[in-house]
DNA sequence: AAGTAATCGAGACGGTACGTCAAGTCTTCCT
DNA sequence: AGGAAGACTTGACGTACCGTCTCGATTACTT
C-alpha cells in the first residue's frame, strides 16, 4: 500500500517488482543500522537494483525511510471493545511500549522521528499516520464517556497526549527503562488523577 | 562548564580560546540549520579553526553538539515554591512549552534528541540533564503530597512523564500545534484525573 | 539523401517524418553546443520523439551526427573553370575557409572530426566525403597541367594537401587567426615555391 | 615541469607524489583508450588515489590530459643545422610524421585536439606547445633565407603550415595513409613550388 | 474494411561517471 | 613541542546519459 505515490496498480511489473524489492532492503537496512546506516547506495546494492532506480521512485530519502516503516507496521490496531476502559487502555499501552520497543520495527522509530524532522511532507504522514493510530483510544475514551465512566467534561486530547506522551518520552527522549507494567502506572494514575479527593478521598 | 572534557580550569589559554569559538560556531549552526546542518567543517570554517582543533577536543559530533547545546541553555530553572501546586505545575509546563517552541534553542532541540539517538554517551548526558531539569516539578509534586495536596499513593515518576511527556510528544512526534495554553490542559487533567467521581475506578 | 541507410525512398512516411525532424534537431544541438552536447535524450527531446525512434535509425550516436552534418552542407562546390589556375584556387580556398568559419556549420566541424575519431565507419565517410570535396581542386590541377601551366611533375596528393591542410590546421590544430586573406598566401605560396630560382632546388 | 599549477617545488611531498602517479596512470589510459577513456575514475582507481585527489589539482579533465601529454612528450627537437635545408625539412617531418602515427604518445593525439576543442585554456596551451615545437623549422627556414637558398619573399607563417599542415590534415582529417616518406614529397613540392619554371609564376 | 504488422511515445531498468561534500586520519610546517 | 594547516582516503550524495527493454497506442499496408 503505497502512500507516497500514486495509489492504483502500476502497469509496468517492472515498477511493482522495483518497489519492493526496493521496500523489504531499506526496511533491513533501517532495522539493522537506523536512519544513518539507510544509504541509497547501500539500498540500491543490498536491493540489487539501480540508484536510479530508487531516485525515479522516491523523491527524498525521508520518504523512501517513511514508506518502509509502513510496510514492516502490522495493520492499525482493532478497536477495544471490550467495555472496560481500563483493561482496553492497558492493553493498548502495553501494545505500543511492545511496539516501541521489543518489537521488529522498533529501531526503525527513531529513524521515523528522525525522517520527520528534516522532510515536513514525512512529518506530516507521520501525523497522519498517528491520528490513524490513535483511533482506538479516541474510541475507548469517548465511549466511556458515553457509557459515564469518565467524566463528561474530560479533555480528550490531553488525555491522548497523557497517555501515549510518556511512553514516546521514555523511549525518545529520557530513555528510562520502559517496561509493559509501565502502562498500568500511566492508566491507573490517568484515570485517578493526582489531586485528593476532599469530598471523596481517593481510592 | 565543559561537561565532556575535565572540568577543572584548562591551562592552556589558547585551549580556552579555541573551546570557547568552537561552542559559539556550533550552537549558532545548530540554531540555524539543526543537526545535519553541524559539519565539522563548517563549524571549522565558522570557528576559524582547524578540523585538527576540533578533533582534539571532542571525540564525536554528537558530544560537541550537546555541549553546545548546554552554553546555550540557561541555568536551571527555580524551585517552584509559591504554595500552590497548580499554578506552579503551570508555570513551569509553560517554561517547558516556551523552551521547546519559541527559545532561542528550540530549534536544536531535535538535534540533541538525535544526537543521544547516535551517540548512548549523549543519550547518557541528555537523561541526567533532564534529570536535572525535572527536579523542581520533583520538589513541587512532593511536598504538595506532603501538604495533602496530592493523594500519598500518587505516582510520582509517572506523573512526570505524564505533565511533561505530552509536550514533547506534541513537539517531537505528532507536530501538533503547541500553544502555552496547552500547559492548563494538561495539568488539570493531570489534577483532576479522568474517572467520573461517583464510583471508584476500577482497580 | 540518408547516408547511413537505405537510400532507396522510404516507404513509411513516418519513418520520412522521424529521420527529419531527427536529423534537424541534431544539427541545431551540434551548432549550438558541438560534440559533445550532442546527447540521444536531448536529440529526442529537442526533437519530440522517443529515444527508442533514434536508436531505430541510427547505431551510434556517430552516425547520427555524420549524417546531420551532411544535412547541413549544401551541395559540393562546382567545378572550377575560370582558365585561370590561382583565381580558381583561391576562389576555392576562399570557400573552404568561410566553411570552417563563419558558416552555419562551422561549429559542428570538430564534431564531425572527433566523431571519426570514435567511429571508423564514420571515419570512412567522412574520408569519402573529403573526396568528394576535393575533386574541383584535384580537376583544377589536373587541367592546368594538360594546359601546361603547371609542371608535368607535380605531386598532386601532396598538392591537394598542401593547400587545404594548411586551413585545416589552423582551424583544428593550431587555433591561429584564420582570415579569409589566408588563401591567397597560400596559393601563391604553392605555385611559386620556396626555392630561389637561379638554382635548381637540390633533387 | 607541471604547466598547470605553480611551478615552484611543491612543498608538501605527498603532493609530489600525487601529481606524479596520477599524470602516469592518465597518459597510460590516454594511449590506451584515448581521450574518452579518460575518466576521472578510471584515473583514480589506476593511480590508487582519490578522485578528490584529482580535482584538488587539476581543475578539468582537458587539463589533466593536457598534462600527461605533456610529460609523454621527449623535449623539444633540437634545431636543425646542418645547413642543407631539405635534409633538415625532410628529417624534422619525418620526426612528426613518426610522432603522429607510430611514437609512444601518437594515440593521445586526437585525445589532446579534443580536449582543445573543449576548453579554451588548454587550446591556448597547444597553441603554444605547438609554436614552441614549430621553431626548429622557423629558424632552418630563416637561415636559409638568409643563405640565399630560400627566396627572400618566401611567406614563413604560410610555409610552417605548408609544411606541417598536410601532415596533420592526413593523421586527424582525411585520415589517409601517412608514411614518413611523405615528408619527402611535401618538402620538394614546397621547394619546388607548382607553376611551371618557364614564365615566371603566376601573378 | 478489417486485420496485422510496423512504428511510435513513454519511460523503467541496470549501469557508469560525473563533480561535490564531509568524514576522520595523517603528515608537514611553523612558532 | 605542540597547535594549525591542509593533503589524504573513503564513501555517499544526487544528476546526466547511456543503451536495452517492455508496454500499450496509433498508424499504415495488405488481402
Amino acid at each position: 500500500m503505497p502512500i507516497l505515490t500514486e495509489p492504483e496498480a502500476a502497469r509496468d511489473p517492472r515498477v511493482t517488482r522495483s518497489r519492493a524489492v526496493i521496500l523489504q532492503a531499506t526496511a533491513e537496512l533501517l532495522i539493522e543500522a537506523g536512519f544513518a546506516g539507510v544509504t541509497i547506495e547501500g539500498v540500491a546494492e543490498r536491493a540489487g537494483v539501480a540508484k536510479t532506480t530508487i531516485y525515479r521512485h522516491w523523491r527524498t530519502r525521508s520518504q523512501l525511510i517513511f514508506d518502509a516503516f509502513e510496510s514492516l507496521m502490522e495493520p492499525s490496531a482493532p478497536r477495544l471493545t471490550s467495555g472496560n476502559l481500563r483493561a482496553d487502555l492497558i492493553y493498548a499501552l502495553r501494545g505500543l511500549i511492545r511496539g516501541l520497543t521489543v518489537s521488529r520495527w522498533a529501531p526503525a522509530v527513531s529513524a521515523l522521528i528522525e525522517a520527520g524532522d528534516r522532510d515536513p511532507e514525512v512529518s506530516r504522514l507521520v501525523h497522519d499516520f498517528l491520528v490513524e493510530r490513535m483511533a482506538p483510544f479516541h474510541h475507548a475514551i469517548q465511549e466511556a464517556v458515553e457509557r459515564g465512566e469518565l467524566a463528561k467534561d474530560v479533555d480528550i486530547d490531553a488525555s491522548l497526549n497523557m497517555l501515549t506522551g510518556p511512553i514516546y518520552y521514555r523511549r525518545l527522549v529520557s530513555r528510562e527503562p520502559l517496561a509493559e507494567s509501565f502502562a498500568e502506572r500511566v492508566v491507573d494514575q490517568f484515570l485517578r488523577g493526582a489531586a485528593t479527593r476532599r469530598e471523596e478521598p481517593a481510592r
